[in-house]
DNA sequence: GCTCTTGTTGATCGCATGATCAATAGGAAG
DNA sequence: CTTCCTATTGATCATGCGATCAACAAGAGC
């Protein structure tokens, strides 16, 4: 009885409340969305009153902007080490490829569209943003300028090559986020456009299959 | 005096002031975001009664909806008329990258940002994004078959390649919503990318310029 | 000039948000 | 067992939202 009706919440220490409110408003953005992290949401979440919520943060706007740089930093932290278990490049590349279009991640994919809306009225929100957008950045471009001196990419401008893949990704998940039908092969069409921006051969990124026949029919 | 404070608004026919309405929705949309549409903003703008904009439309989520198809679907139209004036699908699918990545339509840009993340809670909304992503997506498959069959391009799989396309623009067209700086000529990299997917020629689709530089200037 | 249709008003309701703070009580320290 | 720090409560305020509707008045038709 008294165990599923509590009362009052227990008295816990600063930090290990303040992870608890993370971690609800973490579950709720991927979820419901980074705009229902409200007050009385997270609260209710936590098993605890509203008031103590907005005790641990000096407004909600912070923590919004915590709850995308958590998420979003974990998927890059992720996926960064994901690539060292690949040898070349090429087969970074083609990893990196693979595993943001397998469409695993579309709940993160979510966050990232609607923290662009949301930034434009939450400034702490928008430097995230930002700041997490050149920490995906920086992933690519070193991938890239390995590439580039291992003589597998020749392109002349990594940076802005990195830029280019980041923005085509975010692109085709969004639009997967409302319509994943349509289109097949998506990861191929993909590592199609890449390899002609970067300067790979075609058919170097990603396994054959259909693009093997490409190739062929474009030999010409 | 009286012409500067108005009392009360001048009666009109239902047929103009829904079209002030909806011109007013239109406004804020383009200005402040779809979010901002709401009765008391758009009456503001109109110079009417919260209760009129209440009158003339079942619901908000309604308006809103409709002012997103409003906008992007003359965006289509306008993009598409403008293709017309180009010979050869090669030169058209230039135009249409140049236009779509000149920076001028960033306000609808985040328009489309906003409705993705907006559909999650509006059927009405969800429903004219996906219809709207058909129509430009028919387009652009127009383009790529007209393509193949001039022998200009050689793919096997027409709408997913416009799906492709449509897809990275858009990604890379939100990206520039928060982030202007970092990426140089996003055109001509982009240029490259659907090259490569699209099976043209290197340089075939954009003006060369540093273009024809890239792949020399990396060839030791 | 009068009538009557109908475009228009604005107060009102219910609900949700963020923020604030005096009051309360849990539980470690003594 | 008592004390006291502080984690926690929850009512409260101001604001904003969509929706509703009885009352009003503009102006076309007669």
């Amino acid at each position: 009885m008294s165990s599923t009706i509590q009362k009052r919440a227990a008295r816990k220490s600063p930090a290990e409340r303040a992870a608890e409110i993370a971690e609800a408003a973490r579950e709720i953005a991927l979820g419901q969305g980074l705009s229902a992290i409200t007050l009385r949401n997270v609260a209710a979440r936590v098993g605890v009153a509203s008031g103590l919520v907005a005790h641990y943060q000096p407004n909600m706007d912070a923590l919004v902007a915590g709850t995308f740089a958590a998420i979003v930093s974990e998927e890059t932290e992720e996926v960064a080490a994901l690539l060292e278990k690949r040898a070349t490049p090429l087969q970074q590349l083609g990893m990196l490829l693979e595993t943001l279009m397998d469409g695993s991640r579309l709940d993160v994919t979510a966050i990232w569209v609607e923290a662009w809306t949301l930034g434009r009225r939450n400034e702490a929100l928008a430097a995230c943003v930002r700041e997490q957008m050149d920490a995906w950045q920086a992933v690519v471009q070193r991938l890239v300028e390995a590439g580039i001196d291992a003589g597998e990419f020749e392109t002349f401008d990594a940076p802005s090559v990195a830029w280019q893949i980041l923005g085509m990704v975010d692109g085709l998940n969004a639009q997967a986020l409302v319509r994943w039908d349509g289109v097949s092969d998506r990861g191929t069409h993909l590592a199609r456009a890449v390899e002609g921006m970067v300067g790979a051969a075609r058919g170097s990124l990603l396994g054959v299959q259909q693009g093997g026949r490409i190739s062929r029919s474009n030999a010409g």
